[in-house]
DNA sequence: TTGGTATATCGGGAAAATCCGATATACCTT
DNA sequence: AAGGTATATCGGATTTTCCCGATATACCAA
């Protein structure tokens, strides 16, 4: 896990917002409830909510990914996105540890 | 507590490191026992350390001093820097709560 | 008051982040 | 195969961060 990557992840305003809202999809993406909840939510319906492009969504969503802060599975069309709540779990412990 | 300001003054990796001396300052600075370790580690005892120059490392505890996870007195000519535990207790609390 | 030391602030070049529009890729339907 | 939808990637203008050298400010000591 690197520190600084996560750090940068968490940087950004809208990237905080995404994740806040990634804790209850049902609750923030009511849209999502006719392909279920299974998988996470797709990058569309996070994207209408930031109200940001669709390619600065995708690279948001990306970043997130790649700080290890969120995970993907691809269905079909869809790229349905969720918390990895055991990377928020680790950054804490390093807060607490390392830092 | 600003989160993003929070998280961009975490997202460097010679402040995260000033942070992590700063736990234990008499392991960390030994040069500063003269001193003592009453009032933290003044701004030059950072800065050898870092090897960075010292308009570097003094902006950088700005950064971090902003951002609220490091406190600073000034004696005489020095400005004594330390931790701000509760920051770090604020922003575990954030973490689990709000993103 | 003068000279020395510690720290803060200023100005700037280089690198990275932000966010966009355009385009590419992947998949689905007919 | 052809057209439509969802997502990823590319190229770029703008802003921000990084880190420096130079300078300003604050304090101390002789």
């Amino acid at each position: 896990m690197d520190q600084v990557e996560v750090f940068k992840a968490l940087s950004n305003r809208t990237r905080l917002q995404i994740l806040n809202w990634l804790r209850d999809p049902q609750q923030n993406f009511p849209e999502q409830a006719e392909n279920g909840f299974d998988h996470g939510v797709c990058v569309g319906q996070i994207q209408r909510k930031t109200g940001l492009t669709q390619s600065t969504v995708s690279e948001y969503l990306a970043v997130l990914q790649r700080a290890g802060l969120v995970s993907s599975v691809r269905v079909g069309q869809w790229t349905y996105y969720r918390r990895n709540e055991d990377a928020f779990a680790a950054l804490i412990n390093s807060i607490n540890t390392d830092i």
